[in-house]
RNA sequence: GGAGAGGUGGCUGAGUGGUUGAAAGCGCACGCCUGGAGAGCGUGAGUACCCCAAAAGGGUAUCGGGGGUUCGAAUCCCCCCCUCUCCGCCA
């Protein structure tokens, strides 16, 4: 019951998933033919008991007027009879829902298919850059990387992060903080005013139904923070720290059905982002650029599958506008097949130049999900003509903050080590700079 | 956390074991009426899945979720979730 793909797609055209799957090299196009043999199974079965039902709902009607009319010895006969139905439906019942539960499973597991305008590649070397804006900027001195100038300025507290919350956290203090603080409602001003978004301040927690609607889980549960509620073991597991705010507000609507005047849906919303990253430490580990919580802001579009595209390319630029009022450096790259999320159909990524660590940084990632989200989460909207469709979903970062903060300070760094704020930021923040 | 009430179709709301997928009202769509609108009248309309080449048609499931009793469950029993009211606690 519950569709990932389309099932009627799988079943249909199972070569042309089979292929699509394939670009991504990871093998997922081999769950096909099972998935196939499951619905064939299900599908066997379904028929073979809903026949049944329907034998037995006629008897039991029969039943219902033998006994208004007072014949209750017929009645009897015919329940000893129909007894033996109500087996056979409960052993079929069970198999169904075996099947049912196996083909899910796998359902749950195929990633979404790359949209054909996808470059095929194995990995990120095989991205494409699809445009750069600006250069990077120039020092007369070596520039410094971002944890020394958060340190010497006093902006980021890492030590007492470590020793409140562990490694992996940071303690924004002071002019830190409020550097932090300025940039978030920059960014959150830039898009509900210029860029059309609803502003939303979500729950940070979600039950593990909206992880999978968006296509989190089943895949990557161990990256996420599960919470439990006092020492209560059977608590852990209801609900998780949100990974990001698309976690939340993608799933706003879920199980709805829309009006297509609803649509398009703009939701805008800053949350810390909570994420485990198993596996992922040594690289990059110090400073700001991959930790367990950061702040970022997120936008989430809902349309009709018709302008997906359209909003998909609309909404690179709403990010790139951040960037680009804050005279940063960056470039977007197109993910090839190998590279993209499981959810995604199509993703563009924003990485912004850090001079201090002499390499881009991704800070946002603009993704189409098209139904795949939708259709996991079960949401609809009724068409001109009264279909219920799945509408496209899309998420982009815009943009994520910590790893901003480093190309912001590492950029803006003078020779006296100050850090000016660009003017677009100063009503926010409040100053020119940040003396030493 | 304690006590109570309740979750039925887009909404309000009836229904306590048998042609009830579910009264009634509102809302909605279409048609008639009208110069036009309204009122009025009529018709239609949930969702998912299965069978059928397709359409037509047929079938199954669905009254918060799951399990049970029964020939048969919206109606009875058990567990869970959620909402509301009062009390307690708390930023």
């Amino acid at each position: 019951m519950l569709l990932v793909l389309d099932i009627k797609q799988i079943r249909e055209t199972p070569d042309f998933v089979r292929q699509r799957l394939a670009t991504r090299g990871a093998g997922d196009e081999a769950l096909v033919d099972q998935i196939l043999e499951m619905d064939e199974r299900r599908r066997r079965l379904l028929t073979e008991v809903e026949r049944l039902k329907a034998e037995r709902n006629r008897a039991s009607k029969e039943i219902g007027r033998m006994l208004a009319e007072g014949k209750t010895a017929e009645a009897e006969v015919r329940k000893q009879e129909t007894r033996v139905l109500g087996d056979r439906i409960a052993e079929l019942d069970r198999q169904v829902m075996e099947v049912d539960q196996q083909r899910d499973a796998l359902m749950l597991r195929i990633p979404n298919l790359p949209h054909e305008t996808v470059p095929l590649g194995r990995s990120a070397e095989e991205n494409q850059v699809v445009r750069v804006h600006g250069e990077p900027p120039r020092f007369e001195f070596p520039p410094r990387a971002h944890l020394e100038l958060c340190e010497r300025l006093g902006l980021v507290d890492f030590a007492r992060a470590a020793k409140v919350a562990g490694s992996g956290f940071a303690l924004y203090m002071g002019r830190g903080a409020r550097l932090e603080r300025a940039l978030i409602r920059f960014m959150l001003d830039l898009h509900t005013r210029d860029h059309g978004y609803t502003e939303v301040w979500p729950p940070l927690m979600v039950g593990p139904a909206c992880l999978e609607g968006v296509g989190q889980f089943p895949k990557f549960r161990d990256q996420y923070y599960g919470v439990a509620e006092g020492d209560d073991p059977l608590q852990l597991g209801r609900l998780y720290l949100i990974p990001t705010a698309e976690t939340v507000v993608a799933n706003l609507h879920r199980e709805e059905i829309l009006r297509e005047s609803e649509l398009p849906i703009r939701y805008c919303a800053y949350t810390p982002c909570f994420r485990g990253e198993a596996g992922a430490a040594g690289v990059g580990t110090r400073g700001l650029i991959r930790m367990h919580q950061f702040d970022k802001v997120e936008l989430i579009q809902i349309t009709r599958p018709e302008e997906g595209y359209a909003a998909h390319e609309a909404m690179v630029q709403h990010a790139e506008r951040v960037l680009q009022m804050l005279g940063l450096h960056y470039r977007v790259v197109l993910l090839c097949s190998g590279d993209l999320g499981f959810a995604s159909a199509k993703t563009y990524d924003l990485e912004v130049w850090a001079p201090g660590q002499g390499s881009y940084l991704e800070v946002s990632s603009v993704s189409n999900c098209e139904e795949f989200q939708a259709r996991r989460m079960r949401l609809r909207f009724k068409d001109a003509h009264g279909l219920n469709r799945h509408p496209h979903i899309l998420n982009g970062s815009g943009t994520a903050l910590a790893r901003l903060y480093v190309a912001l300070v590492e950029t803006y760094q003078q020779a006296d080590g100050s850090v000016l704020i660009p003017p677009a930021l100063r009503p926010y923040y409040g100053e020119e700079r940040i003396l030493p």
